[in-house]
DNA sequence: CACCAGGCGCACA
DNA sequence: TGTGCGCATGGT
């Protein structure tokens, strides 16, 4: 598939933290899965290759939906560009795009990510697939899907609680959120699915999956809304991106969060949470 | 052995 | 509405 003049940067994209379940093969091919498809994906130049296991009608559509490949980079560069923090982190990262996530797969997963770490937290996510999804196979390898609510509302609590080396999924004190997400999603007693908060305005859906699930709070929601509803105005504010705005733009003041995410939605505007994205890649230079 | 991690729920003012 | 504390587990 020729990207022709359209940027983008696959190593980026599934580098800077947003998604936690690919892997760089010693072949040098990334390999994941996407909704219920494994992918095996390069980029080399301007072309992106890659297979998809099992076969589909059209899989090219897959791939530019899954990595919003009809985003207009340059205009929302052309949008968040507000200071050199922003222009350099845009430059190191430069083809970066946001990647639209399955709701599920993102609501867990970023209820697994607090107060936790990004290489547990992967090996948590690879361990609920492996023991509760669904097996693809593809080069002779096995690969599994993310687990629906059905299939994972079927876990006990011990097994996602408890350590690796027992042969759980190491989740401690959010294994009771990941259950009881799935038992409401799979009763269907929320009145509502989670597709449908696409629909819904920012303030709603955001306010909504609050209300709704057990361990979901601000920070949570605004990584799905940005990641999985298209909500790009959503500006997640974690531990870094808080210390990299207070200390870049808000002068070390004591401002609470809800003035921090007021400022960057006015200072970067209807494409804040690529700016969010950008700062959270380049977190480790930011901080220093 | 301490201490912390892409936060959140809860108990209190 | 705002603050402080504990949290399961794994890693340093």
């Amino acid at each position: 598939m020729k990207l022709k003049n359209l940027l983008f940067d696959l190593n980026q994209s599934l580098c800077c933290g947003q998604v936690f379940r690919w892997e760089l093969g010693p072949d040098q091919w990334w390999y994941g899965v996407i909704y219920d498809h494994v992918v095996k994906i390069r980029q080399v130049a301007d072309e992106l290759e890659f297979f998809i296991a099992p076969e589909m009608m059209k899989p090219k559509e897959i791939i530019s939906l899954y990595f919003r490949l009809d985003d207009d980079l340059e205009s929302i560069y052309k949008r968040i560009t507000k200071d050199r923090y922003i222009e350099e982190a845009i430059e190191s990262a430069q083809g970066l795009r946001l990647i639209r996530q399955d709701p599920w797969e993102c609501m867990i997963s970023f209820m697994i990510s607090q107060n936790n770490q990004i290489p547990k937290i992967k090996r948590s996510i690879d361990t609920i697939a492996h023991e509760f999804g669904t097996k693809i196979t593809l080069d002779e390898k096995d690969f599994y899907t993310f687990p629906t609510p059905e299939q994972l509302s079927r876990a006990k609590i011990s097994e996602l609680k408890v350590g690796f080396d027992k042969g759980g999924c190491a989740l401690g004190y959010r294994a009771k959120y990941v259950l009881s997400s799935a038992l409401l999603l799979q009763n269907n007693s929320l009145g509502f699915s989670l597709e449908d908060l696409r629909e819904m305005s920012y303030n709603q859906a955001h306010k909504l999956l609050q209300e709704s699930f057990c361990g979901i709070g601000p920070k949570v929601a605004d990584c799905i809304m940005l990641f999985a509803m298209d909500k790009l105005e959503a500006f997640p504010l974690d531990t870094w991106i808080r210390k990299i705005v207070l200390n870049l733009y808000l002068d070390k003041k004591k401002v609470n969060d809800r003035e921090i995410r007021e400022f960057c939605l006015k200072y970067f505007g209807k494409y804040a949470g690529y700016a969010q994205e950008y700062l959270y890649c380049n977190r480790l230079k930011l901080c220093q």
